[in-house]
DNA sequence: ATCCAGGCCG
DNA sequence: CGGCCTGGAT
């Protein structure tokens, strides 16, 4: 198989098709979102946008000036509450006083230059940095995350376990397109979260029926 | 009564 | 590496 990658894409669109995802309202919300999700459910995040967006709290000037307190009690849900409400507010201080919350204006450097600026503030890391430049900075690049690791190791597509050379794995072998990208990493989430699960289940996997996954052993 | 989820920090 | 933490599934 000469491009292993846009195989598996067109096998999981087939199967599953469009994802629709990162349903958000605005840049911002997806910046929230993208730390809120660490290591939990989307179900968990969702509960803690709505209890921001009732309170006012879903822009960058309210949230980086609302009290530690009041932002833990209304993310309480998705587990982490104390850190996440610290990195919350904390990134939302710095865009408030580096681009006065306008993320248009934040979003217009160069996509190295944002990566790396991301990547200082606590709490945002390699996958959520991504995360938040290709969904809301509207950058491409492709977000590596734990399905994604399983399933490529699943496929024997796995050389090295480091994020950034995984990363350009994807960059290198996927058509330049960011919504490719987009609909690409929300299907290997789709697949990891139904099918390729710690414990994998390999009998109804579409992959497997389609002849890309050795499956089990 | 565990186990795990769209990680990150020190 | 351990610690961070809630909610749902097993």
């Amino acid at each position: 198989m000469e491009y292993p990658l846009i195989t598996l894409y067109e096998s999981l669109y087939k199967s599953f098709g469009p994802q629709h995802w990162w349903p958000a309202r605005t840049k911002f919300e997806i910046i929230a979102g993208a730390i809120l999700t660490q290591q939990t459910t989307w179900k968990n995040v969702e509960k803690a946008i709505e209890n921001l967006r009732k309170e006012h709290l879903l822009s960058v000037k309210n949230l980086g000036e609302a009290p530690l307190r009041k932002i833990e009690k209304l993310v309480r849900p998705v587990g982490y509450y104390r850190q996440k409400s610290k990195h919350l507010k904390g990134v939302s201080a710095y865009l408030l006083k580096h681009c006065r919350g306008d993320l248009n204006k934040f979003f217009r450097k160069e996509t190295k230059t944002l990566r790396k600026e991301l990547l200082m503030l606590r709490g945002i890391g390699k996958e959520t940095a991504d995360s938040i430049l290709l969904y809301a900075g509207e950058k491409r690049v492709f977000v590596i995350d734990a399905y994604t690791r399983r399933v490529l190791q699943r496929l024997n597509l796995l050389v090295e376990n480091d994020y950034d050379k995984i990363r350009r794995f994807f960059e290198k072998n996927l058509p330049k397109n960011i919504k490719i990208y987009r609909e690409f990493h929300a299907l290997l989430v789709k697949l990891g979260k139904e099918f390729c699960k710690r414990k994998p289940l390999c009998q109804s996997c579409p992959v497997l029926k389609e002849g890309l996954c050795p499956g089990k052993l």
